[in-house]
DNA sequence: AAGAACTGTGTCCCTTGGATACAGATTACT
DNA sequence: AGTAATCTGTATCCAAGGGACACAGTTCTT
């Protein structure tokens, strides 16, 4: 693996190149992919073999080898597809911009919770990955940062989105950080003396309902962090 | 799986108590857990299967399962293992506390960088981890920031600790940022209309060399972030 | 002394990823 | 048109990995 795989980067940067001889295929790249995704969407990642992809597709495991090259090209396939493009941003400013697109990747992730695992350590980025990329990049257009300020501010906010999303996958959707909360305290009981900040802290937090705080939080406050460089740059 | 793996609870958070008669364990739960991480470590987690281990402590693959009821089991005590218990923060003021904790978190994932892989998706946490988590909210007391705007703080930092983590696996340690720009230059040829931003992005960030500027620079936008909060709430 | 409880082990089974060989279909070339 | 090249889907086989189970040996309790 690593940053560099041939066969990766042929397949999601160039495809497969139609067959001039044989049979029509029966099958589609965007076909597998699609039921792949439903597979991981309902089930995990974890539940996606060639095996169970194959047969909701009503073909035989090895049929899908004609296709893709292995299990973890076929994961990147899926990764990619996804993710999907990035979305057009309307908001005046940089500010409003890079807050919509943060929360239509959060929305993303929050669909397809097992990319989280897909897009961990190096790999080969697709084009959809890259093309968020580039849409964050572009929003901090103007605001006299340099490339590797806009890359690094980013990135910053990436980790956040990815890390909220984390916390709320298999939660019942309208109230992730209660159950992660409640978790905790679960956890914290009869050993409360050795997390004092933590139980206050628990203690503290009756969350009164508000979803998705977490996220707006410290994207507010990575926003504000940027504003003042912004502000130094300008 | 999920919050509250009965098992895994037990197993992190009780241990085995020792047994009141029969022979004597030849292993502990420490060993186990230590020969896990050097697998880990040295061949990342996927080299990580119950008949390795028993190698490497020279038992069979069936003796593991004396100690541990599951290979996910033995991935959760390796993993609040490898993290270890949180330093103590010498800085004075929440920001360098803070800033110190983030450094210090930050090479606990450098070390062992598939406990970012581990630590994904619901599961239960370790003592260690919460050790972790309750440091960092002891940082911010004083600040006039309530329990839940500390939890928020911590999460946002810790996910950024995570994200630059990755980026930088498996690239030689020095420059893991030049190596991944690079990476993306190299998919990028022949499509950079495709991807302006990211394109010009990458060609003004000839990062000179500076390990490490990613990190900094991000957990410096977020301080600056929680400062101005700091300000507005005290 | 004797039974109870515990440890380490050998054997077996199921699932999964993947290699290989093969039969039928389709197209290009003569 | 006829043939050879090429492609498709499939059946069969293998190795690796997680785990269940039964068994023999060991040590503590009564």
């Amino acid at each position: 693996m690593g940053y560099a795989d041939g066969k990766a980067v042929a397949l999601l940067w160039g495809g497969r190149g139609a067959p001039r001889r044989g049979p029509k295929p029966t099958l589609t790249l965007a076909d597998i992919s699609a039921a792949g995704i439903a597979v991981a969407d309902a089930e995990g990642v974890a539940a996606v073999t060639m095996q169970r992809v194959a047969e909701s597709l009503g073909v035989t495991k090895m049929a899908l080898y004609r296709y893709v090259p292995g299990k973890s090209e076929l994961v990147a396939l899926m990764t990619d597809a996804a993710i999907g493009e990035p979305p057009e941003l309307t908001g005046d400013g940089w500010r409003p911009r890079l807050a919509e697109w943060a929360r239509r990747m959060f929305a993303e992730f929050w669909r397809h919770p097992w990319a989280l695992e897909t897009t961990i350590g190096p790999r080969v980025m697709g084009p959809n990955e890259l093309s968020w990329l580039d849409a964050a990049i572009a929003a901090l257009d103007g605001t006299g940062l340099d490339g590797a300020d806009a890359m690094d501010a980013a990135v910053t906010i990436v980790g956040h989105i990815r890390m909220v999303a984390q916390q709320g996958v298999a939660s019942p959707a309208d109230n992730a950080e209660q159950a992660m909360d409640a978790a905790m305290v679960e956890l914290l009981r009869g050993h409360e003396a050795d997390f004092p900040a933590l139980t206050a802290a628990l203690e503290s937090a009756s969350r009164s309902g508000k979803q998705g705080r977490a996220f707006e939080f410290g994207l507010d406050r990575i926003l504000d962090g940027i504003a003042h460089l912004v502000g130094t740059r300008g």
